[in-house]
DNA sequence: CTGAAAGCGCTAACAT
DNA sequence: ATGTTAGCGCTTTCAG
């Protein structure tokens, strides 16, 4: 007993009376109205009757299109990345694709590791979370045709699709509300340049701030190597450290902000009193911080729906042609801004 | 050009000049030992040198195995399963499977849908994170023998192996934390009968209070319908209401401790001055709440990578036998418990 | 130790 | 409108 898959289109065909492939055609939608209507009742009836299920393997291996598809992430135990997945498996869901992930980690002989499994199980197309400015899967997915998506982050390559944040939006959005509170030296404290996000955040932040007015202080950018709360402790001890009377941090993402907040308080400083801080990205219980982050919320669900909606149609409409697509973040003001005095 | 799978073993049969049942004899680790080792080398520097990559798709159509699993999930955005993920990827990848996902938001006709899908995908076997003690999933895959591990919650069903968390000893080390600061009076906001982690919690709450010789009243067992921050808030707010003099709630996850915090300050009291409050999980970030959050943490990690790894054992010896695991928590104070005064 | 042959379950020309 | 035929790429008896 036991046997996965028992029944078969035979099993149906031949209770039916018919042949295999008239079977077949009744459960395809495409080829369904080939077939007499009562056919397609008794074939219908037949297969529920005796519990068929279509065996994809063999179809896959028959069509070369598996509807399965290849979705690389860094780490899903970061918060950033739940909500892409989901957004990706409800945007592929609807048309019968299913995913499968692998966490790299960052590392680049992971995620070559990780492609190559996939591309052995013949996904259909990959979404990446993982892609750098300068990226080698990038370049070997358009080498080879293969159906791709990036996410959260682009690359600097032409003609790939994205679905990323618009960070300039962002940026000004949390600029302009720390100008509005009376902030003119507002630092910042930027992510990795290798990253599409980091630079755009970085760009936009230099370019913000000159046409808003506010003084623009090279010295006022701190570097990090990562992402990351002891990144964000570290740059913003530094920039504290220089004595450059700032009075506001716009921070690259959340994590950093973090970061920031331990440093501020290392330094016998208060924010919001002493120094404001924004974040990025709106992470979950962040709202539940001391002070409560005033942040930028990316639309991530949304971000992996759209991504997983243009792969679908990357696929099944081969010669559409590739599109970067920006979302609109919104600001969360909170505790961590405040006037200044 | 870009064809996804072009070389395969008959184009490196044919260039080395041998037969293709001898390449696949070559290529699977099994049979390699029964084929001379200069036409080994010989195949595997072509089909290196060719760029050969096995056809998973073929290779699963022929044997019934498709080295892929299912794991079904409530909601990848709850940070309690990120961990549990990576862990089962963790498990399962050493041995060449990969996991395919569905969430399915505790919905039972999604979970029906889900198991349904991945069936047609020819699945080697499930991972249940979405069980219900009385689960029909269960209960078909047991009725099939399609391989099967609970994680995180179990059933009530025999015969099944489970990955789950030693919830006995954790509300013991919760009760007895509590006992040592002084507390007598201590409550319990349970979670949903209907899930063995709610209902286990809740016993071996009732157990180790009259165990422990502190006053047990069943009054101060509050129940909720869902792990949820408002139904924490809504039972705590009805323990509140009534007068009933405790010192202490041991909540029975995180979320419900993050409700009964609001609820304490909604009836103008303190945690912990007035109550003292334990979680269960250690979610991300509840060492940033204020004040932070006393809690029993789950090796969820390791959950997870166990029941990776004995589904790999399930699928691989059909014969082994169903076992239950619990795997030992491991208590984390913080500020939200205190001595009584 | 290796070749031959068959077939997993399905779909897609090609016939009729 | 349906049946015939062939074969996707691989593994696995069975011969030799």
């Amino acid at each position: 007993m036991a046997s996965r898959s028992r029944v078969t289109i035979r099993d149906v065909a031949d209770r039916v009376g018919v042949h295999p492939s008239t079977v077949s055609r009744v459960l395809n939608p495409a080829t369904r109205g080939r077939i007499t209507p009562e056919i397609v009742a008794k074939v219908n009836a037949v297969a529920a009757e005796l519990g068929y299920r279509p065996n994809q393997t063999a179809r896959g291996l028959r069509t070369n299109r598996t509807q399965t598809i290849g979705v690389l992430i860094p780490d899903i135990t970061n918060p950033l990345f739940p909500p892409i997945i989901r957004g990706i498996e409800d945007g592929l869901g609807a048309h019968g694709y299913t995913a499968i992930l692998g966490n790299t980690d960052n590392i680049a002989a992971r995620e070559t590791e990780a492609v190559a499994t996939m591309r052995a199980r013949q996904v259909d197309g990959l979404i990446l979370a993982t892609a750098r400015r300068d990226d080698p899967i990038v370049a070997e997915c358009i080498a080879e045709g293969l159906p791709l998506v990036l996410v959260n982050r682009t690359a600097d390559a032409d003609g790939v699709s994205s679905i990323v944040n618009d960070d300039a939006l962002g940026i000004a959005l949390a600029v302009r509300h720390l100008k509005t509170l009376g902030h003119t030296r507002i630092a910042h404290i930027a992510g990795p340049r290798s990253l599409s996000t980091g630079e755009a955040r970085r760009r936009s932040f230099l370019e913000i701030i000159k046409a808003e007015g506010l003084e623009a202080d090279e010295a006022l950018v701190a570097e990090t190597s990562a992402f990351s709360e002891d990144e964000g402790l570290r740059a913003c001890a530094d920039l504290i450290a220089q004595d450059l009377e700032f009075t506001a941090i716009v921070a690259a993402n959340d994590l950093i902000a973090l970061g920031a907040y331990e440093a501020i308080s290392d330094a016998g400083l208060t924010c919001p009193d002493d120094i404001s801080v924004t974040g990025f990205n709106d992470m979950p219980f962040v709202d539940r911080l001391t002070p409560p982050l005033t942040t930028v919320r990316i639309p991530h669900y949304e971000l992996g729906r759209e991504a997983g909606r243009r792969l679908v149609e990357l696929i099944e409409t081969p010669d559409s042609p590739a599109r970067a697509t920006t979302l609109r973040p919104e600001l969360i003001v909170r505790g961590s801004t405040v006037a200044v005095t």
